[in-house]
DNA sequence: GATAATTCGTTGAAGCGTCAAGTAAGGTGG
DNA sequence: CCACCTTACTTGACGCTTCAACGAATTATC
């Protein structure tokens, strides 16, 4: 359990750099739990489920191929099944096979769900607004939300 | 299920708001994972083990009591025991009941620990670099230090 | 000086995500 | 036309976090 194949002197954070460090990391850690936290609370669903149900409630007919569901929301296809499997068990969500080529899903939002997605969208935008949004100024949301894009971009994204 | 109680008509997010929330939470979504996983295959620690281990290398006698540890690290008590358990199984901390009055535990960094988090704290601030700070120019990496730390302050935090 | 309340920590069960393996449906090359 | 590869999705087992309950040690209350 030793570091990286001989280490060619490590390059320490400066103050600065310890600063942002520490002021990224307890973002990090505390924003998606609190994201988390009030959604549940309020809305009976967990931000993940939200984001899934949301992407299908924009989707032509209400439906979307898992495989872009997977992509739409940076989650592996196989949480996006389990979590699937949940939420079709609720009767929010209806998965069927497509016809033709391949072996793809689709999954729809049914009446239940998309009653649902209305019903708590407004806590939704809400808690993004507290937890998020108002506590920045427009200015400095818009400068944040330029550079969190460029961190999260990352053109590396190793294949996984 | 319903919405929060008679809402007062949402406030909706505008282009701007829109773009920085998705930014934002592409963020959130992507770096907590990237972190972990790059920590735990090329160190053997999740970045939560590690951060528990380095607060302990940082404190007097390599000794913290548990509540201690759980404010520094922004985790529940229990998960802190939980973690503490495994780590104290791998020879890498040890706990103590501490003598005198309450109920009071402190965790110390066995030696194995320590030299567990010496050789593998130049690969914990490469990866750190590789993620975070070296996508950003020093002014940017500042300011959305800055930026982050006001919204992860969250004065709120409600007692959870 | 018992009862209750507070603080601190542990534990077990349940829920969710990941990983590795399996399944399904087509395509490709020999 | 069959072995093999690729893409798309599911499944089961395992590990980690949370939640709720409990246990330990002291202090406050009556």
């Amino acid at each position: 359990m030793a570091a990286e194949p001989s280490s060619p002197a490590p390059r320490w954070l400066d103050d600065d750099e310890h600063e942002a460090w520490r002021s990224t990391a307890m973002l990090l850690i505390r924003l998606p739990a609190q994201l988390d936290a009030e959604m549940t609370r309020r809305c009976g669903l967990t931000f993940f489920e939200y984001s899934l149900l949301a992407v299908l409630s924009e989707s032509p007919e209400r439906t979307r191929q898992m495989s872009e569901i997977a992509a739409a929301t940076s989650s592996s296809l196989s949480r996006l099944s389990h979590v699937a499997t949940r939420l079709e068990g609720r009767g929010l969500i209806r998965r069927t096979r497509v016809e033709g080529p391949g072996r793809r899903t689709n999954a729809t939002l049914t009446e239940e769900g998309m009653a649902l997605v209305v019903a708590v969208a407004p806590t939704h935008v809400e808690i993004v607004r507290e937890l998020v949004l108002d506590r920045l100024t427009p200015t400095q949301l818009t400068t944040f939300g330029r550079l969190a894009g460029r961190i999260a971009a990352g053109d590396d994204c190793p294949p996984r």
